[in-house]
DNA sequence: TTGAAAGCGTTACCAT
DNA sequence: ATGGTAACGCTTTCAA
């Protein structure tokens, strides 16, 4: 079915040395000659074992990727698959391959040492970074290759990221609950030892503290972003006397846990009570007094993906005038939306 | 910082024999040894380096996953991360790695061809089988390990495959529409060249036919499952003179862009219209004259990846005694939700 | 129970 | 411009 670079370079005639020299577009081999090895290439199905090639340069061509395994059984965030989507269309681009791992948490930094002890990658990306995230220290003192997607607000030395400006995202979607006249303003955020989660908490303060508002701390919540959390969550709040008319939420599967609490309860989101995400991936707008709005833009995510690729891989190769810090500013819809979503 | 079979023996005063087969818990080195061999491979931060070790087996320990890369550049089916998360999850437990590949549809034939000439990997997984599947008979008639997500109808050779019920699912689906009084139904139904859309399609047109309704050509449409589609084709329903009391919907995506679409025109979802869906993740079930109701259901999708890798390392092992079909049944969550969905 | 040496399929160095 | 040979790090015969 397919040869290896010995029957090939026997069926020509030729030393398998100048076989590889020209499949591989070294210099010191004659256009003709080229031409025949790599017609005679293509017809015998000749696919260089990538096993071999990489102990003999010392490369795998392979990137690790680490999901981060969530604790509670639900739903794998969603943006996993668009991340992953939109680097593996540049790693393929570039001849590289993707290895994914599914990790508990907790046993992280054994993971990276063995995917990088192995040689199994040349690289490694980092997703879901902490405050201060222990294994871009790691991997810095290794030496090994690596980017975040994300930032670890606590950590001082350089490192190359990619991230999408959550602060400036929930900045924005929270002074346009305060725009609407709201004032009591609950925020369901994720996990709070995860760095994105500080900075959307952070942008949504800012904004109240720009008007003036005081947060009230029984309305901030950080838990992990799951459908019921925003269904209980949301239903305790409405059983309280002094409810929030709105509340900003931190990802789509939460939201549609707070909207499940509120229809619940009888109540109508987007008239009864304002709802507001401005995640990655989606803006859900149900905007005080009008009917409420959803519009899913075009995943920025994906794009993330790509941008950390190409850093990545650059910085393997050395390449050093690239960026190696990207921040992605998350579009923010506002208003109804009347057709087509590609738009 | 790791050091190779050659520096940990020379430590030891042993041979590299001996201590691969130490590591390796070949029966023929003495309890002692072992011993030895393995506390300094501990010491040393030993790892066998993946490409070595696969140059001289002939295998790689890694399992191909070709993520298909869908035509409109809206989110990648949020599926897909739950499925990789619990093959990913499996894999490791069997020391096996995850190579996942982005291509566009189309050359799917030949990434195949490439990872398995190339070595790198031992088996493959398939996803989103059409009807009559040219890769299964392609990686069939290669020999290749493999196993399908989801089935492919028109096949008739056996092949492994895991599938969720999903002509049960639109069935019950269905008949849970007719026994609300519901007669005219309307199914925004998946890209019917993937097998799993036409059995969606079939169990609708079953739930009908079992009380004798007749479907309107009228009212099934089938399109790539995002959220503009059930935005779009739900408004032209709406438009309609004699319009659908009830539609079902083949995916979480598409039903958001079907309630955004009756939101904007006025009307009020599970009351002046009813709309289910029933897919692999999540039943959503506001019902006729009812208050809507939304329930995530755990993920069925992350079992059919646990249920797939070991099926198809069983057959890279050649363990002959495992079933090689599986068939799950999707969950139906009937009913209003009180609380937390882990239950 | 242990060891020497060949072999896996490439690339890279050094000749010619 | 081409070829011979060593080297990559491991497993696996075959001998001892």
């Amino acid at each position: 079915m397919s040869v290896n670079l010995k029957e090939l370079s026997e069926s020509l005639g030729l030393s398998q040395t100048t076989v590889s020299r020209g499949l591989n577009n070294y210099s010191d081999v004659s256009e003709a000659t080229r031409k025949r090895i790599k017609d005679a290439a293509k017809r015998l199905n000749y696919r260089p074992n990538a096993r071999a090639k990489g102990l003999a340069t010392g490369k795998s061509r392979t990137i690790g990727h680490v999901i981060p395994s969530n604790t509670q059984h639900e739903m794998v965030n969603p943006i996993f698959g668009d991340f992953i989507a939109g680097a593996s269309s540049v790693y393929a681009r570039h001849g590289y391959n993707m290895l994914v791992s599914r990790v508990a948490q907790g046993s992280e930094t054994e993971i990276y040492n063995d995917l990088i002890s192995s040689g199994a990658v040349d690289g490694i990306v980092i997703q879901g970074p902490t405050e201060k995230d222990q294994r871009i220290e790691q991997l810095s003192s290794m030496g090994t290759p690596f980017a975040v997607h994300g930032r670890s607000s606590a950590i001082t030395k350089p490192y190359p990221w990619v991230d999408v400006n959550n602060q400036r995202a929930f900045e924005r979607a929270t002074q346009l609950l305060i725009s609407l006249g709201h004032r009591k303003i609950a925020l369901l955020n994720g996990l709070e030892h995860l760095d994105f989660a500080v900075r959307r908490r952070n942008g949504f303060l800012k904004a109240l503290g720009a008007q003036g508002i005081e947060a009230d701390p029984d309305m901030l919540f950080s838990e992990e972003m799951t459908e019921s959390y925003g269904y209980l969550r949301t239903k305790e709040l409405l059983d309280r006397k002094d409810l929030p008319t709105a509340i900003v939420t931190s990802s789509l599967i939460t939201a549609l846990g707070v909207r499940r609490a509120i229809e619940d309860s009888g109540r109508r989101m987007g008239k009864d009570i304002s709802v507001v995400t401005h995640d990655d991936m989606l803006s859900y707008l149900p905007n005080g007094g009008a009917e409420p709005v959803f519009t899913a833009t075009r995943s920025a995510v994906s794009e993330a993906g790509e941008r950390l690729a190409e850093m990545l891989i650059a910085e393997i190769n050395g390449d050093e005038d690239q960026p190696s810090e990207v921040l992605l500013e998350a579009e923010l819809v506002i208003g109804r939306s009347t057709g087509a979503s590609e738009t």
